[in-house]
DNA sequence: GTTGCTGCAAACAATTTGCAGTGTG
DNA sequence: CACACTGCAAATTGTTTGCAGCAAC
């Protein structure tokens, strides 16, 4: 995916909806690029508030977010007590998480039965589907095995 | 699923870790066992604290409700922005959920494939599954047809 | 210029916590 | 009778919002 394009295509989206395309937008789009895949709010906003050039507030970093969500390169993908992790999911294919809860680290898995056995459910429960989102809590391999080292 | 039982495990449970059995404890899970499978924590406040006869806190309810997690009665199935809805679990069987976005209505389902893919998937990356969440968000049958209605 | 955007601080919502008093084992 | 539990109010955390000044179109 090509981070020029993508804000190309996010200016596009602001101004078919009357917003408009700013400073702040654009830099918080290659920020949060820069960023890594999956990060939670406050992560950003001390990153970006941070950076002495083109900072930008808390509150344009949530509002940001919020217009990105609804334009669709970001999603909340894992929801955990109360925290709430994002992705940056511009251009990615659909996929599911694995999430360590001991060390944290989020896998992704694409499994196209599932998907499928997924729209079958819905049919037969005459449901339409507009987004899932499958979270897999459990102990990475990397846990694993320093579990066994402990004995 | 026999509720006096569950208060029995329950009062185990606390015993164990050397948590006390309370009126409130006990009650609460009367309280939550009345109000009907989903809920969000505020509702289940207000229907409990109201309740001019053994009425308890917020801050219990909050405390009992972890718990009640701990204990593995309860758990958090729905986390749709800021909003977390619980289920009452003990006794059911394992389910996912499909959650209509228009009227909130709460949908079970179980499909026996998926679960076993996604142990599948685990195995291939080994790794060790302790939980997992489906939630799919879409329009119900219901929803549907009235927009058919209102055209 | 008009209107939307930003930063700030205040408001809000959900949840947690400290403490003094009460109940349980 | 020790120590955990409860209620309360205050503290936290995460998020939203009102407003005055600034920027985009």
């Amino acid at each position: 995916m090509d981070i020029q394009e993508l804000k190309r295509n996010f200016e596009q989206f602001l101004k078919q909806r009357g917003y408009k395309v700013t400073k702040s937008r654009l830099n918080l789009v290659d920020k949060i690029a820069s960023y890594g895949s999956h990060f939670e709010i406050e992560q950003l906003v001390h990153y970006v508030v941070g950076s002495s050039k083109d900072g930008v507030s808390r509150s344009t970093v949530y509002r940001t977010v919020k217009l990105l969500q609804e334009f669709g390169a970001i999603r909340e993908v894992i929801k955990l007590g109360n925290r709430t992790i994002y992705e940056f999911s511009a251009g990615k294919p659909h996929h599911e998480h694995l999430v360590c809860v001991e060390c944290g680290k989020i896998i992704e898995f694409y499994k196209d039965e599932i998907e499928e056995l997924q729209d079958k459910v819905c049919q037969e429960m005459d449901f339409t589907p507009l987004h899932h989102r499958l979270e897999i809590f459990g102990i990475c391999s990397e846990c694993k095995s320093s579990h066994e080292n402990r004995r």
